[in-house]
DNA sequence: TATTTTTTGTTTATTTTTGTTCAAATCAAC
DNA sequence: GTTGATTTGAACAAAAATAAACAAAAAATA
């Protein structure tokens, strides 16, 4: 057997089973852990089996979600910690925006008992707050299934109808080079939109995500007004980011 | 099974279940509970289930259908006899408007599969149809919670935008004397402005309704252009409406 | 055949994931 | 409210998987 041939086996099988660990492969291919494992490595590179931790996955099964889901320790205890900060900001009758990311999701919560207007386009924050005190106003338009949440231009529209006291909107980067980075069109004009129509923006981002880039550079450090992040943040960064203008809450 | 895998598993089987417990989970994948608390956490941080004190839950619009669903119940072969045949009317390829009225409702199981696009101020609705065929627009403006639907002047004006090819929308009650008649005006303004956009119009109607009156006289019987009720409807009454000039089919 | 290149296997240190224990938090029933 | 049972997450330890370095084997080339 050939490594060619191998390489192709793999593949198929990983196809057939949906997953499959590096032992299994080992043991069904005669060869050794090390050598599945660059094997593995490779399809990868090409797209052609996704990798996990002990094997791998047929590339349709691992979702975008699942995919992010397996990428290292997303902080839960980060983003609630971010999401208390950002609910002290909350004023009683406030009229607040909130986008769909899933660190924003995590201020329901804390925002359930308080007496105001949430304005949103993600379906899961509209679900989690039906039987809330808060009052909600769902933005209207096209409906992302993937993301659970409503974009487009009529929802750019219908976010303009709407004046609010603040916005919590999150990125998937943020860098001082970049400014602010997305990796969805979608998302971006959204988090646009809602700043636009706020009198105070505030971008919810845990540390991981400081000075890292996406491949879509949608707006400047301008945009929000507050950066509320974790305490896990090097204190290095955040003084290079106060520096350039940003006044941090964390 | 590797990690991602088991990810994978339990999203699915919350979807599948609506909810589990920690041990439950712990109990079919082989593994601890702690191990089981780490992964619902995950998911839960990124929205993909909705974390509970023991367990999980579907993050869905779904969670309190229920209410809705008992609604629904009622009169529900006579329903759905109706949505069969309100289905056969829908061509490929169509744009129609679907109202937040529990009839209508039934309507999602009949058209999962259609290429077509469906505009909607139903959030049970759009639960329904997110894991389906139909491309979805929802319409925004403040969320009725007691409905679960979106009404209002907002609501109206987005509706005002769009040109469908067809309007399914319910009553309360209709009759020859009356016109039709609503409980809530909310739902009555809904059912107008979606007929005024709509190139025809069907009134979807169960003959436990026909002559009926509810407190809000809304509209003339012209409102609408095709009345779809069940064959349990007396043939007098069906012929007297025919005599007024409502196409009928049942 | 000898030499180079490529591929594979072994060992080791590092990282990631999992399991266990225990104090604190939460829930439910009173 | 208070109590008591259950659930939780933090800390730590154990297990598993990984990548890097290097050696051995196989294949390709001269």
């Amino acid at each position: 057997m050939n490594f060619q041939e191998r390489k192709s086996r793999i593949v198929q099988t990983v196809d057939e089973r949906g997953s499959v660990d590096v032992r299994e492969l080992a043991e069904l291919l005669q060869t050794s852990d090390m050598t599945i494992r660059r094997d593995l490595t490779q399809l990868a590179s090409l797209g052609l089996i996704y990798r996990t931790h002990g094997g791998a996955m047929k590339v349709s099964l691992a979702t975008d979600k699942h995919r992010f889901a397996n990428k290292t320790a997303v902080n839960a205890e980060r983003k609630d910690y971010i999401c208390q900060l950002a609910a002290n900001e909350i004023q009683e009758g406030d009229v607040i925006f909130m986008d769909c990311g899933s660190t924003v999701f995590r201020l329901c919560p804390f925002i359930r008992n308080k007496r105001i207007t949430v304005i949103t386009n993600s379906l899961p924050v509209v679900a989690e707050l039906m039987h809330s005190e808060v009052a909600v106003n769902l933005v209207g338009g096209e409906v992302d299934k993937e993301r659970q949440a409503v974009h487009g231009l009529i929802a750019e529209e219908h976010m303009a109808r709407y004046r609010a006291n603040r916005a919590f909107i999150g990125v998937d980067g943020i860098s001082l080079a970049n400014g602010l980075t997305a990796n969805s069109e979608k998302e971006a004009s959204t988090a646009v939109a809602m700043a636009r129509q706020s009198a105070q923006v505030y971008l919810l981002c845990d540390s991981s995500k400081l000075e890292t880039t996406k491949y879509l550079q949608f707006a400047p450090l301008t945009l929000f007004d507050v950066l509320i992040t974790d305490n896990a943040a090097s204190p290095d960064l955040l003084t290079a980011y106060q520096q350039a203008g940003v006044t941090i809450l964390y």
